[in-house]
DNA sequence: TATGAAATGCCATAACC
DNA sequence: GGTTATGGCATTTCATA
């Protein structure tokens, strides 16, 4: 399963449109690409099998339903020790205001990317999520003031 | 546009499903929600007219497709003139590397979030895209080792 | 093994109450 | 918000190379 998946132009072209439009109808999608529609449907079913593309998905604008801050987190743990660092990972994962989480080489450990209603249920994140129970030396908080490029895994290129 | 729309828990929880399949049928949404299928869909509608939902999109696995190597990097600007800092933001708009970019509060002034296939590559791209021609005194690289959670934007709680 | 074409069935859309 | 009729799209099957 995680084996790579061999893709021709055809694929390529097809997930790229899928990457930015997933709900194009295939008959669009075929005669931009040069296809059938036939053709179309059966390689998005394969590449959906082939765990290519792993999901489908509405983006939903969170700033659009309430305010929101995002912050990025720079941590340093107490130690490096197995135990210690595996109960981090499993909290960060756990914990809902988290969107990203990343083991990073470096002087410090791990980057986090944090969204909160207020800057108090960040504090209230930090004290209790980033104490030294949960094995944090300390950490460096950047408060983003303006999103210039939001995250986008769809820029990632293929080829 | 930039007014707030207000939802209730119907939309709520329509969204919650969007967000993790947006190619789930309205009658099976429907059912889980208790409205009928065309509710669902006129809400759907509504929510995406409204700009809530900002867009529908097939996630792609890249490392199915080929190796790659995620990086952060903290960057320390020259000065804070704005013609300076406009122009690296707009290179960093433009340069496909670039999966997130982030002004940022604190010693540092930027965050990037970079995908690229080689070290190689990566090197191309901070010699080119980091150079101080583009304003940048250091950066800071922070290759990922594990990502323990991809940033995933549909964590953002709504409420 | 992959394609293109045609018949079936499901789903979204639009116009009603 | 719910119901119904219409149109569109995906799915399936088949023939072909």
């Amino acid at each position: 399963m995680t084996d790579l998946v061999a893709l021709d132009d055809f694929d390529y072209r097809i997930l790229e449109r899928a990457r930015r439009n997933n709900l194009e109808p295939a008959r669009v999608t075929a005669e931009a690409v040069g296809l059938s529609e036939s053709a179309v449907l059966r390689r998005l079913r394969r590449l959906r099998a082939d765990g290519v593309i792993v999901r489908d998905i509405a983006i939903v604008d969170p700033a659009r339903i309430a305010p929101h801050i995002l912050i990025h987190v720079l941590v340093t743990m107490r130690s490096q020790e197995k135990a210690i660092t595996d109960a981090f990972k499993r909290a960060m994962t756990a914990a809902k205001a988290v969107l990203g989480c990343w083991d990073v080489t470096g002087e410090t450990d791990f980057l986090l990317t944090v969204a909160v209603p207020t800057m108090a249920a960040y504090e209230d994140f930090s004290q209790s999520e980033l104490s030294s129970e949960r094995g944090v030396r300390n950490f460096r908080t950047m408060i983003v003031i303006r999103e210039v490029v939001g995250f986008d895994p769809s820029r990632v290129e293929l080829t």
